[in-house]
DNA sequence: ATCTAATTGTTGCAATTGCAACATTACTAT
DNA sequence: ATAGTAATGTTGCAATTGCAACAATTAGAT
């Protein structure tokens, strides 16, 4: 279900696609988005793939700041994109579809019956893009790296009700996403699996505890 | 200026807090706002006065997630309210408003002139504090504390435009907001001025690069 | 199927950090 | 003014981590 269209039934998404004017990309797997709408202001969402966005900062190191699956929605504000320091990529083929936000706040939408109701949509989402970041910072304080582990496991497995945990990320995007050293991180997984925390096979981790 | 009224004139900033029926109080030094609005779902804003949003974890560690100064916005889902693990408390006596988050979405507003401006403040704020959740994951993500310290001060530096920084936490706080020993940030902090990176005067931090 | 590139695993070692314990200074309230 | 409390400074030491260099495995392309 795409976030943005919760209580608006498909014939009015339909038709609030037509009039925002959306358009809908693909992306081949490993690009940039963002020579697409450099100076636009623009709401996008993840109609199928998967794309990061990453921060490069001015020593050339990169973060990856947000993971972006189907449905998860996008933005020039939303998403920091104003920032030169942040680009979307694909990680595999991709198709987006892209609405100008100028169009989106123009107040003579406001006679459109299900507006009100996606412009609320839209603050939810904002909202819970806030929460995601400070589940991210809680990772992020932790002083160790069996902590941040931990926490992360904690989190993802909460979300997904369930004990077992098939990662997104491969293991140096993982190293990348906690901020710290893949192969410390290597070497704390196989203490995590040797002191029994832990099962892990490939991208399946199990939580023992 | 608050930013939820940008573009809404005084007469009806007052309308509006009065449609909204919102109300303001006043806490005294070290006080939680919590339980004043426990089950609500709120919008806030500081009239006046420093507070900030803490997260407690299963371990009692607390985290500060946020600074609340002067005309900042806070609420339930914009500032994770809902989480049980977070709160907010007066660093010194402050006075804040409170607005009932479901009259702020009721669709009959869109009848107000100026609510459409409104909710695109709103929705701005929320924006900008994606944005804020960002720096301080860029700052989290550094891997020395010299990084950290650099990068918090390369951040303050750029949003007042000046190479004087007055910190607004005390050396304890910013040690936990940049999640590392206080000790080891003062160690730190130390080498930088000896280093001649930086001058330092109680809370007021010149840099020298 | 095979070659190549990318990802993951391993480990010694030096650097950084957290922790603890304590000294010093600044703030607050009476 | 002074006592009491909070904040800051200092430093030795052990633990954790980053780094580097390399091996092993997996994935992807032709």
């Amino acid at each position: 279900m795409n976030p943005l269209f919760i209580n608006i039934n498909s014939k009015n998404q339909e038709k609030l696609l037509y009039t925002f004017e959306a358009h809908t990309f693909t992306f081949p797997k490993n690009s940039s988005l963002l020579s697409m709408f450099q100076n636009d202001n623009i709401i996008g969402f993840v109609v199928e793939g998967y794309l990061q966005i990453i921060r490069t900062d001015y020593n050339g190191n990169t973060t990856i700041i947000e993971e972006l699956e189907k449905n998860n929605v996008f933005g020039t504000n939303i998403s920091s994109l104003n920032n030169a320091e942040y680009e979307i990529i694909t990680k595999e083929e991709s198709k987006i579809t892209i609405i100008d936000y100028n169009r989106i706040i123009e107040e003579e939408n406001n006679k459109l019956p299900y507006f009100h109701q996606f412009f609320k949509n839209l603050l939810d989402i904002t909202s819970e893009k806030i929460s995601e970041k400070n589940e991210r910072i809680e990772i992020l304080t932790k002083k160790t790296i069996r902590d941040k582990l931990l926490e992360y496991f904690r989190i993802v497995s909460e979300k997904n009700g369930s004990r077992i945990i098939y990662l997104t990320m491969n293991y140096s995007e993982l190293a990348n996403y906690l901020a710290v050293d893949r192969c410390a991180m290597s070497r704390e997984i196989k203490n995590l699996k040797e002191e029994g925390f832990i099962k892990s096979e490939h991208k399946k981790i199990t939580l023992l505890y």
